[in-house]
DNA sequence: CCTACCGATCGGTAGG
DNA sequence: CCTACCGATCGGTAGG
């Protein structure tokens, strides 16, 4: 509800209507509705750990988790039951230009993510698994880039082939890291571009 | 105004406060909300079409127009004065889950600029700018997603550096997109990579 | 957890 | 273009 009316249009009356309940009776429970979109990003923070971090955990860290969380997160977006899509692009987009407690949340919440995603390139650099000249947070930006823009064209366009475009140039860009072997006489090795 | 508070959360009162007229007269000129939604939608359009297309209509067809298009855009919505960045981004992510014409409209038009994209890119395909198996729909989904990527980056972690990324990925997007020089031995070519 | 209520604001209308 | 008003809904409170 949240993610497709807007954290802001979130109402506690319109709210209480749907579980059946008084809207004062519900309003008890948050004191405040900051305090309902607050205990509306834990919930969608909650589900996320468990959709990606926690099975991701699982993959050797790296490359190799690096790419189980990007394909995790591929995957609950474009299997995600509510419409709107992405809850935190929905709600980072929404309350990027309204200063508050809420947005300061969102940013830290979005920045997390971004940064577990840089601590495994980085891991992945250390081990050689990418070319050690990798900028780290350039690839980052460009990886959460595609699937914040599949994201987009379904919402917009309705077009659910988005995912697999974003997949698509995610492999391109991490297979453009791999470190360059050995090459004797100076020549470029083979590499997968885009497409 | 829109851009900041939502093209939903713009309302008729408060528009006629800063504006400094009464409700009803403001309301009048309208008719109705939906209607000063889609006036407001044609004025961002408008400002769109001279701040890029026009001047980009100065660059002969095909990849120079196509990078002088995303030049333009990436200043354009790097320079904004609004607050909450790209309007249409903002716009689309808000209707993205709201049916009705609003949405269509920001829908057709956002299409549009992506048609635009791809049909550059199609020229400088058939021009020999780019590689021949270069999918188009592809490369414009990535390009695209840089510069949403950079608004978000700067609306969220209030960070204008995000831009340089942006413009760095473009560019090595479209070098990695440069056609093959005649190899007689068979071996790559130098290419730009990713950084 | 409820009923009943508060002032403010919403989109929109009547009438001029 | 205005004043004055409509019913609905907003977040929030009083009192139980």
């Amino acid at each position: 509800m949240a993610t497709s009316e807007g954290l802001e249009g979130l109402s506690i009356g319109a709210l209480a209507k749907t579980v059946e309940m008084s809207k004062s009776g519900l309003f008890a429970h948050f004191g405040s509705k900051e305090e309902l979109q607050h205990a509306t990003i834990d919930q969608a923070a909650a589900a996320f750990d468990a959709a990606i971090f926690v099975p991701a955990a699982a993959a050797p860290t790296g490359r190799r988790r690096l790419e189980r969380l990007l394909d995790l997160w591929v995957a609950h977006i474009e299997h995600s039951a509510y419409r709107g899509g992405c809850f935190f692009d929905a709600a980072s987009t929404e309350f990027g230009s309204r200063p508050g407690p809420v947005r300061d949340r969102l940013a830290i919440l979005c920045r997390r993510w971004i940064s577990a995603l840089e601590d495994e390139a980085k891991v992945a650099v250390r081990a050689g698994e990418f070319a050690p000249d990798t900028d780290v947070p350039g690839l980052v930006f460009r990886l959460h880039a595609f699937v914040e823009e599949a994201n987009w064209w379904r919402e917009l366009f309705d077009e659910p082939a988005a995912f697999d475009r974003a997949r698509s140039a995610i492999v391109d860009t991490l297979a453009s890291r791999a470190p360059a072997p050995l090459a004797p006489n100076g020549a470029s090795p083979e590499r997968k571009d885009l497409e």
